[in-house]
DNA sequence: TTGTAGGCGTTATCAA
DNA sequence: TTGATAACGCCTACAA
């Protein structure tokens, strides 16, 4: 049995309106009672009960996300940066973030989202991961949830979102590969149901057409963005008859593992062939030789998503519903320095 | 203004009893009248208002974990597999997962955890990264509220906690790197207030007065478990006049990083140098060379300790309310296979 | 400046 | 088998 608002009135001989109104910094009580209310309170060891706050407040001070996880071994850095930058927006403002977790698309993951919104257990939701045909964005918007998307979807191209230029990114990647003298350049995406997918094989595309380079769907493979499906699809890609010379990977886990099978295969990684990824996490920066990569800058994206569904939930104008950002080109040895 | 359970009844005409009863699947109602509810519920989109349900019952039904992050970069799988353990065990039960970050052991942090206690915004917390003097679990433990922590602390030797023997974990790995040859194994730490460096570092020690070798205070050296870290404590290894030929990582981090700077020195690992971690992250087995390291099961710790906290939410007697766990020496290439 | 009272949406007790 | 009613702990319009 907790402290509750009560305990302290009665220890005062006051109403507990008295003792809510000079906890909250009301000016209608005179400075002696909140002198007196203060001390009590903290001597009683009192703080509001949030459930209590929240339902008379009809908020729940929460931001929710779901880590879409595909089997115990979820050691994606992407996310560990993403969850920092998601909390340390939300402890700024006094919130907090509920964390679940559910395999994208499946049944576990919908229940999860309808009950987060149908019991308003949080206030808005954040997003990622967007796959094209996304029910996530359609339903929130059509249940007038509060939700921000990193990433677009073709099901609900208004909603609020932020997305990373990611297919200027890849032109650029390529023309920076072909300026290095490869022509034989080599891609391993994802599952196309991923916008991100979709975005970053376009890119990679536009780059050969704009260095006239024919696309050649033999050079295209498809891992799940983790590290152990990227180092299976470049082995596929260097036990070609004619392998290429310089692999992209979706992600950049997904080349840190095609750069993993490169070694095994006797290749000097930055000489013998390039390797290069996407996100720009920390493990780029330090792998063996370091990582080419496009930085997208997670940990400051997940602030701004953060901040973006705050303002949605206080009803405050967005001075940009749609977000688009120009990621940067972060050359390093893979690529051959 | 959402759907309440007021309009579920009104809808059916029926008292709100009756529809909370249907719902939670009480026996004392027709059954004819609970198909009408829950089609008539299905049909609005009703579900019970978790701030109201808590309010009533007394519980959150989320479980509290605070990341201690220290700045943007914050980038380690361990926690990315620690939280989808959490999560994927929480979500099997029906609760979720509250995050917030706060830097260990600042002013935010204690805020942090009182305003949780306090508020009963969650029902119970799950602690990692112990310190040696740890304020949270006495401040829990006396608070009454139930906790379980990662590690031990040495201001509550009883606390419900889930240890796993590190320390014989390190000795096992440095008898290991003997047999490989190795007299001269440096070790990169962290900082000593944290019980994780003292147990390792404990272990490192025996597992030198095992093989006999003096304990030489210049093989210490100190990072703070990052990647950059281990990177910069390697190099000055690597830059005494007497080299280490094998090196301890405190955690696959620190080693990954030190392995960075021996590759950086020329050195080829494995061969020219041992190098060897802690935690047995994903990483590790997709390194260059692949780490050798002591695999402590992340995720499914992060699992039991869910699991743990909730019995003690429920008032169940722990089977092993201290349980000690062994972890595995994983030998790979980085030590010379 | 302080107190009374109603209600946020549930669930639980008791009566019908 | 169902319904009226009283909490859970807080905030706030209104009255004193």
């Amino acid at each position: 049995m907790p402290i509750s608002i009560r305990d302290v009135a009665r220890q005062l001989n006051l109403s507990i309106t008295t003792v809510s109104r000079a906890l909250d910094g009301y000016d209608d009580v005179a400075e002696e009672t909140r002198q007196r209310v203060i001390a009590a309170a903290r001597e009683l060891g009192y703080a509001p009960s949030h459930t209590a706050r929240q339902l008379r407040r009809q908020r729940a001070d929460a931001i929710g996300y779901i880590l879409p996880t595909s089997g115990p071994r979820f050691s994606d850095p992407f996310f560990s940066e993403f969850i920092a930058g998601l909390g340390d927006e939300a402890t700024s403002r006094d919130l907090d973030i509920l964390v679940s977790t559910a395999p994208p698309d499946s049944a576990a993951e919908r229940q999860l989202y309808e009950r987060w919104v149908r019991s308003r257990r949080v206030d808005g939701i954040v997003l990622s991961r967007m796959r094209a045909y996304d029910w996530r964005v359609k339903y929130l918007l059509k249940s007038h949830f509060p939700v921000v998307a990193l990433g677009h979807t073709l099901l609900a191209e208004d909603a609020p979102q932020i997305e990373i230029n990611a297919r200027a990114g890849f032109a650029h990647l390529v023309q920076h590969l072909v300026e290095r003298g490869h022509r034989r350049i080599a891609y391993i995406g994802a599952s196309s149901d991923l916008t991100l997918q979709v975005d970053r094989l376009a890119g990679y595309r536009d780059g050969l057409a704009t260095a006239q380079i024919p696309f050649d769907a033999s050079w295209i493979e498809q891992g799940d963005l983790t590290r152990p499906s990227g180092y299976q699809a470049a082995l596929r890609l260097l036990n070609l008859s004619e392998p290429p010379t310089a692999i992209i990977g979706v992600n950049d886990l997904t080349a840190l593992g095609a750069m993993h099978a490169a070694h095994e295969h006797g290749l000097v990684v930055g000489r013998d062939i390039a390797v290069a990824g996407y996100d720009g996490i920390e493990d780029s920066e330090h792998a063996q030789p370091p990582l080419t990569t496009i930085n997208s800058s997670v940990y400051s994206l997940a602030r701004r998503l953060v901040k973006m569904v705050c303002a949605i939930v206080a009803n405050e104008p967005l001075a940009e519903p749609r977000t688009l950002i120009e990621p940067e080109l972060i050359v390093r040895g893979s690529t051959g320095g």
